[in-house]
DNA sequence: CTGTTAGCGCTTTCAT
DNA sequence: ATGAAAGCGCTAACAG
């Protein structure tokens, strides 16, 4: 039916209005809507198009001054984290609802690739920018450099940085799981988290300590296993808490790797008949099936999904709200913590 | 440092030059290696783009002939399943290599909304498409729809579409398991599976099927629950199997939504106290902590990660490859059929 | 209702 | 080594 050589260029206007035997214009209008043109020649346009194959150029459309490209350009740091899947299409189905699209870069938690994917965001005109830094640096995403692009800080927080950001309440939740923890009975309580720089790896430690402290609890040093930002190293760590000579009877973990990496170390011990006593488990994040494990659990929930949606909404007010420049704003989505089973 | 008004425009080449004291033209020349420029003058023009926070913009660029968006449009059908967020990174880090960015959408397993994104970014001249198709429908992926821009359909076929496409050794791998059962002793084995529509379901049913009847057993219609789209839906079809009087003593899941219903129906039985006899689970997929489940289990897993990685090497390969024009090519990556514990 | 002109930001080609 | 012109695909603005 098309009748193109193998790598023909795509079809432009100039062509369809050749086909259709009339003016770019003609065929500019009827693509926008038919306004001021024949319903007739509006036909003809419409089926040269669809002889040609012919798209629109988005780009062509998206350099004339006053128009924009359409695009988000999500900075992610681990696309391999369930968690960070549901954050996307949080993004992802806001950003569509409002006809934008998402770009979306993975950083691998590595600062440089991050900010290569901002760079190129940027020169790809994107009109907003969603990032969930990795931390340790915070140049690449000052406004001076991003011109007048608005980015959203998404999960985690950037010392140094005045910009939008969506937040859980980090500290409250590890605070208020820790304090059932210790209400329960538990006095030895470990902490397990990924790495430092990590703002939300530092708040959950500071809702943990607090509760700690509150009891009149100290803040065991060999209990606190930080820098875990898998599920291999985590299990790891979990091992030498289970190793030590008087281990904890609960842990805290900061996020769903280390979550499921102490779930694997404690279920290996189990079926190794190795776990006299089976510790308590307390987590940051939902994990599927974690609620089937033989292991006591509370979990901090929320809603990845959400936090992206929220994201999305605050980039989407700066974009096309009517306050576009007032000052940065920080939210905190709320979490929901268990209870311990009894 | 800047003195921009709130929402002024992007810099261009232009206003850089004029900083510079140069034309745009040298501008250009600079940012493109700076060839025949000479090295004083460089760095008067990479003074004033870091004070300008000048961007090239790529989609200026893209417009002139020869010259291509670096897009890459990837329609996934469900980004809550951690299956494809690995999928997605996998493409990501392969096309990033090759200086690509990837536009992600979300399809929700919904064909309209896959026929809009796949026109939308055609809309942006995206180099080359990577699809998860819904399936259902072909049309918009026809060739002459989409002018000359490759598609390669990734974990899924469609029916009557001549394109690239990466599957899994689907039948194979369901066909294996389901005969490691049987040796097991099972005679009984029933099927969970999502839409019938989505062609690694059929297959995956197909190669159960197979196993069943080559070893002279028939495939029992009241032990096949097709349909099940998500992890709900397939708790409640497990439930039924459970609930039947001559319940299977083995299920093969043809996905991990259905595998982990499976398992939350199963375990919420096993509290209970409610279940004489754990069936054995034999599910296609990896899923996450589903090997500290107390419940007999063969895997048939593989990478989609590498399923992604491949389908963006593939597309690639139309673009830089030598012979672009070759007939469509299919490959069945390989999965790996775990032991069922004794 | 339809066409012509001009120009978006950039760079290739052709001077100088 | 540098600049001027021209044009990529598209559509406001202005004819007619």
């Amino acid at each position: 039916m098309s009748n193109d050589s193998p790598s023909a260029p795509a079809p432009t206007v100039r062509e369809v209005a050749q086909l259709a035997g009339v003016s770019p214009m003609t065929v500019s209008r009827t693509l926008s809507g038919g306004k001021n043109v024949r319903a007739e020649v509006q036909q003809r346009v419409l089926d040269a198009v669809a002889a040609l194959g012919y798209h629109r150029n988005e780009n062509a459309r998206s350099i004339r001054p006053g128009h924009s490209s359409g695009l988000i350009g999500v900075a992610i740091t681990n696309l391999a984290n369930p968690y960070y899947g549901q954050f996307a299409l949080g993004v992802e189905e806001v950003v569509a609802q409002h006809g934008r699209r998402m770009v979306l870069g993975n950083s691998g938690e590595d600062l440089g690739r991050e900010t290569q994917l901002v760079a190129d965001f940027v020169g790809r005109q994107v009109e907003g920018l969603i990032v969930v830094p990795t931390g340790g640096g915070a140049e690449h995403l000052q406004p001076a450099r991003l011109g007048q692009i608005p980015v959203v800080l998404a999960s985690r927080a950037v010392e140094g940085l005045e910009a939008d950001t969506v937040l859980l309440d980090d500290v409250n939740g590890a605070y208020e799981a820790t304090k059932r923890t210790i209400d329960a009975g538990h006095r030895r309580i470990a902490f397990l988290g990924n790495a430092v720089s990590v703002s939300t790896a530092s708040r959950r430690f500071d809702g943990y300590s607090r509760a700690l402290t509150e009891a009149g609890l100290a803040v065991d040093p060999e209990l606190v296993l930080r820098g875990q930002q898998d599920v291999h190293a985590a299990r790891i760590a979990m091992e030498r808490l289970l190793d030590l000579a008087d281990p904890p009877t609960a842990v805290f973990s900061a996020n769903n790797r280390n979550t499921i990496g102490a779930l694997h170390a404690i279920g290996a011990r189990q079926r190794a008949g190795a776990l006299p006593v089976t510790p308590t488990l307390v987590g940051f994040d939902d994990v599927e099936l974690a609620d089937l494990m033989q292991v006591p659990l509370l979990i901090v929930s929320h809603d990845p999904r959400a936090l992206g949606a929220e994201a999305a909404r605050m980039l989407l007010e700066r974009l096309d709200g009517p306050a576009a420049d007032s000052p940065p704003q920080l939210v905190e989505l709320p979490v929901s913590v268990g209870r311990l089973p009894e």
